[in-house]
DNA sequence: TTACATAATGTTATATTATAACAATTTAAT
DNA sequence: ATTAAATTGTTATAATATAACATTATGTAA
């Protein structure tokens, strides 16, 4: 459990505490009354938290929420569900599914060493 | 199987020649000379041709690729392997995947009507 | 074949997302 | 204390993507 520096504190504080995934520039408008004022310093401690599994990127999205799985230290197997009409994202932890993909392995034996899965429907609320 | 606008049949016939993802403003390039001058106009038949199915999207890329899935007539059940070396991207058919995926539901007993999932390693080329 | 709706095009401007380059400061480990 | 590594601050700019509006082409049904 490595300790944060001010600038990923305040950022990774903020994600967290979102209900919904940030984007980028979000992020910066919300930190700027805390002395963040550049993106660069917001894609500096999103980059590092990514880097060490505290936060993952949405891809299809460009947006970054807090990572909720207590097992991923390190951002090497993800898995999203995202609801197309609310966009909201949950992290899906399913210990078959994880299982079934780092298992993987293509038609020429290739394995890998890292995945991001997103799915898209519609969630209880949409529906 | 459905015909092809002009601008769409310029932009997939240099996706698909291409052995590996292409990012729009690369395309926009390659395409100046027959008409198309406009990043809208490259986006917009970018746009249609995922919404069909004939390409996909690299979302961790931002990069398009044709698709090679004889079966995947529309873009709802993507898989990809991408080389962290040299970026060369394969999409995986897998019947056992894609099986697996399709029919996976979450906690919630949620079933998606999508999935894209990323794979990430080395090629063989790169090992 | 005319009318009508739908899709595609062309164009300019602008919004959004992300990184380059350089200097200074802080932190952590010897 | 010294030094390397990480972090910060700052300005500028690159890369990715969409808004808004006018026009033209295509398909379909009376």
């Amino acid at each position: 459990m490595q300790t944060l520096s001010k600038n990923q504190q305040i950022i990774f504080d903020l994600i967290d505490k979102s209900p919904e995934p940030m984007k980028a520039y979000s992020i910066l408008h919300n930190v700027q009354k805390k002395g963040i004022k550049a993106p660069l310093q917001v894609y500096r401690a999103l980059d590092k938290l990514v880097e060490i599994g505290k936060i993952h990127k949405i891809e299809s999205r460009n947006a970054f929420i807090a990572c909720h799985n207590s097992s991923c230290q390190v951002s090497k197997a993800t898995a999203f569900s995202i609801c197309e009409i609310c966009e909201k994202v949950t992290e899906i932890s399913s210990a078959s599914l994880s299982k079934y993909l780092t298992n993987f392995k293509d038609k020429d034996g290739m394995k890998y060493s890292k995945y991001n899965l997103e799915f898209f429907g519609l969630c209880k609320k949409c529906r």
